[in-house]
DNA sequence: TACGCCATTTTGTACGTACAAGTTCAAATA
DNA sequence: TATTTGAACTTGTACGTACAAAATGGCGTA
C-alpha cells in the first residue's frame, strides 16, 4: 500500500486535513509537486486524480488545482458520532473498555466509530487522518507507544484547532496534557512487587513492556518496592521488551534465566496477564510448578487471570468502568458541562487480587 | 469532448448498455483494447479508470476487467463507512468476528461504525434507524432473536430501497433472503450429540437457547442424532430457554435434573461455551466431576473453551474468518463485483474439537 | 485608458517504455 | 497422485516525452 502515488496522495490529504491549505486555496502546481516529491508528473497526476475523485480537490485547466470546500469541515450540525481509537479491538481487556463506552454513548444517542492502531504509530496516523475527515463530535483515544516520541502530535493539535474534544485512557502523551483516565501504574507495580516481598520472596524478576508508559510506570513501582525493602536490583532482575518482541523475548529471556546455574528467582512480576499466561508455558516446560516453585503476579485482572490453568494473582483494572467514565467525561466536555483545561485527570487506584499463582516461600 | 479516451470509454459503455457484455463477464484485456482501438495502453487505462470510478466496470489484478453488476445509482458522495450491528460487542466470540471485519475493512480504507442490540428487538430498531440516518456504504448484521417474529423487517426493506447493501452473519431472517454467512448449526448440534452417543452415552440432556435460529438448529441436530441412533427423547431431555433466562434457567433446571432420583444423564450438549462454563458451577456444587461423572460438549470453540477449569470439547466457529469474509462479500457487492440476488450463501461446516470435558462411559 | 497580442504557466490528452505483482494453467517433479 | 514450478497473461506502478488547450498577466498600441 506504500506506493509513491499513495505517499503523494496521503501527504496532500494531510495538508488539507491539517488545515495547511484552506478551501478554494490553490495548492502547488503539478510541476512544483514533481520537484517537491521527486516523482514523475504521471505519478503526481495519479495521486491528484484520486483525490479529485474522492472530493478533496478540484482542478481547473490553466488555473491550477484547488482545495475543495468540504461541507462537513464546517461543523455546524452534529452527526452524534464519537470515535474510539485503541491499540487493539478484540484482544484482552479492550473489548470490556469499549463496551463500557459503547453502552453509555449509545444510551445517549451517539454512534461509535471504531479504529485500532495495532500499536503502530503509522496506523495511529491513518486513524486520526480518517477521523479528522469525518464529522465526529469527539474522540476517546488510547495512546500508541506512549513512552516513545510520537510523531502524530500535529494531528492532536489539529483536533484542538478543529475544536474536536478528546480524552485519553490508559496513558497520555505528556506533551499534550489532555483530559485523561489512567491507572496509577507506578503504585500498581509497587503493590504487585510488595506482595511478593511481603511473602518472603527475595529474588524477584520483573518483565515489562517499555514502549508504553504503563509498562514504564509499572517498572518504576517495581524498582521502588525493591529500594524501600533494601533488595538489590541486578541486571538480570528486569527484563524489558517492546511490542514487536512480546511474543518471544520475555519467554526466551525467562527460560535462560531460570535454567541458568546458581540461585533461581522465586517470584515473577509481569507487565500484564497476557505475558504471565505465556510464561506459564515456560515454567511448565522447565518443570517448575506455580506457585510451589515460583510465584507469579499478573496485571489487569483480565478474564485470562481467572480462566487460566493456574488462576493468577493480578492487579485490578477498571476496564468497563474506565470506558464508561471516559465516555461520560467526553460528553461533559462536548455539552459544555466541563472544560478540558480545568478537568482534573482521573486516576484509578490499583487493587491486588490474590489468587493461586502466588504463595509464601 | 471527442477525445480518444472518450471514444474508447463511450464505446465500452455502449457494449454494457446494449448487453453485449453481461454482468461479471470479462471484457477485452487492455492489450486487446489497444489493438482494437489503435490507441496506447495509457489511453485505454484512462478510459477504463473512469468507467471503474463510475461503477460500470471493476478490475482484478491478474484476472482482467469485468462488467459490474450495477443496480446501484452510485450515491454522490461516499464516506467510506460500514456499519456493523451485532447482538454483543465485547463478549464471547464477537470481538473476534469484529476484528476480522475491522482489519479487512480498514485495509481497504473504510471506517467502522459499531452498534449492538443486546439481543433486544427494540435496540435493533434504534440501531437501524440511527444508521439509516448516516451516509453508510453498507452493513454487516447479526440478526437479533432470529427465531422470533421480527418487527423491524420494514427497516431492512428500507435499506434495500435506499440501495444500502447488507450481509448477515450467524443467522438470517428467513423472509429477507439476504447474502449471508452462517454455520451449519443443525449439523453442529448433530456432531456434538453424536460424539457423546459414539462414546457410549445413552442419557444425554440438551440445553438450547430457542429465541435465535442458531439455538433452534442446534437443537434440531440434537434431535436428529437421537432419532438416527434410536435413543428416546423424553420431556426432560431438552431444556430450552431464552435470552432473559440464560443466567439462571439452564443452571436451575440442570441442578434439579441432576439431583433428582433415578438414573442420571451422563452427557450434556450445550447451546454454547458460555452456558457450558456456567454449568460447570452446577456440577461442582453437586460434587459431580467432569468428565468422569458427566461429559459436556460446548459450542463455538471460544477462548473460554480452552481457558476454563476443564477444557471444553466444543464445535469450531470460524469467528475472525467469518468477519473477514463477510466484509469481503459486502465490498464485492458495493463495488459491483457481486450482486445480492445471486450470491450464494456461505455455510461453514462445523468441526468437533475434542478436549477434556468428554470421555467414554 | 482600453484593447489585443503573446509569452508563460497550468492542466489535459496521448504516445512510449519498463518492470512489479497477481492469476491461471499446464508441465515437471516428488 | 498430489504438489511444485514456471511460462504466459493480466492489471498495477512508475518513469519518460510531446503537444494541446485554457487561463493569466505584462506589454505595446490604438
Amino acid at each position: 500500500m506504500t506506493t509513491k502515488y499513495n505517499l503523494v496522495k496521503e501527504t496532500i490529504k494531510s495538508w488539507i486535513v491539517e488545515g495547511k491549505v484552506a478551501p478554494h486555496q490553490k495548492i502547488m502546481s503539478e510541476n512544483e509537486l514533481v520537484e517537491h516529491f521527486s516523482v514523475s508528473r504521471h505519478t503526481v497526476r495519479q495521486a491528484i486524480g484520486e483525490l479529485v475523485n474522492e472530493g478533496w480537490l478540484y482542478r481547473e485547466q490553466g488555473r491550477g488545482t484547488f482545495c475543495a470546500y468540504r461541507e462537513h469541515l464546517r461543523r455546524k450540525h452534529t452527526d452524534k458520532m464519537i470515535g474510539i481509537v485503541t491499540t487493539y479491538i478484540s484482544d484482552y481487556i479492550f473489548p470490556s473498555i469499549i463496551r463500557g463506552a459503547e453502552s453509555f454513548l449509545s444510551s445517549k444517542g451517539y454512534s461509535i466509530i471504531l479504529a485500532s492502531t495495532n500499536n503502530q504509530i503509522e496506523e495511529e496516523k491513518n486513524c486520526l487522518q480518517t477521523l479528522l475527515g469525518k464529522n465526529i463530535d469527539g474522540l476517546i483515544i488510547e495512546p500508541t507507544r506512549s513512552a516513545m516520541y510520537n510523531s502524530n502530535l500535529d494531528y492532536y493539535l489539529q483536533l484542538e484547532a478543529n475544536q474536536i474534544p478528546y480524552v485519553m485512557i490508559n496513558a497520555t502523551y505528556p506533551q499534550l496534557q489532555p483530559p485523561s483516565l489512567t491507572m496509577d501504574d507506578e503504585l500498581g507495580g509497587y503493590i504487585a512487587t510488595k506482595h511478593l516481598i511481603d511473602s518472603g520472596h527475595k529474588q524477584i524478576v520483573g518483565l515489562f513492556k517499555t514502549d508504553d508508559l504503563q509498562g514504564v510506570n509499572r517498572m518504576k513501582g517495581f524498582v521502588r518496592a525493591h529500594r524501600e525493602h533494601q533488595l538489590p536490583i541486578t541486571p538480570s532482575t528486569i527484563i524489558s521488551f517492546n511490542t514487536e518482541e512480546k511474543e518471544w523475548k520475555p519467554q526466551q529471556e525467562l527460560r535462560e534465566l531460570l535454567s541458568a546455574k546458581g540461585s533461581r528467582p522465586t517470584g515473577i512480576v509481569c507487565y500484564n496477564d497476557q505475558i504471565a499466561i505465556s510464561l506459564l508455558d515456560v515454567t511448565r516446560e522447565l518443570k517448575l510448578r506455580v506457585p510451589e516453585d515460583i510465584s507469579m503476579v499478573g496485571y489487569d485482572d483480565s478474564l485470562l487471570a481467572e480462566a487460566s490453568e493456574v488462576k493468577l494473582t493480578s492487579i485490578k483494572h477498571p476496564q468497563t468502568i474506565m470506558g464508561e467514565e471516559a465516555a461520560k467525561m467526553l460528553l461533559d466536555i462536548i455539552e459544555g458541562k466541563a472544560d478540558r483545561q480545568t478537568l482534573p485527570p482521573v486516576v484509578y487506584k490499583p487493587e491486588l487480587v490474590i489468587r493461586k499463582s502466588t504463595q509464601r516461600v
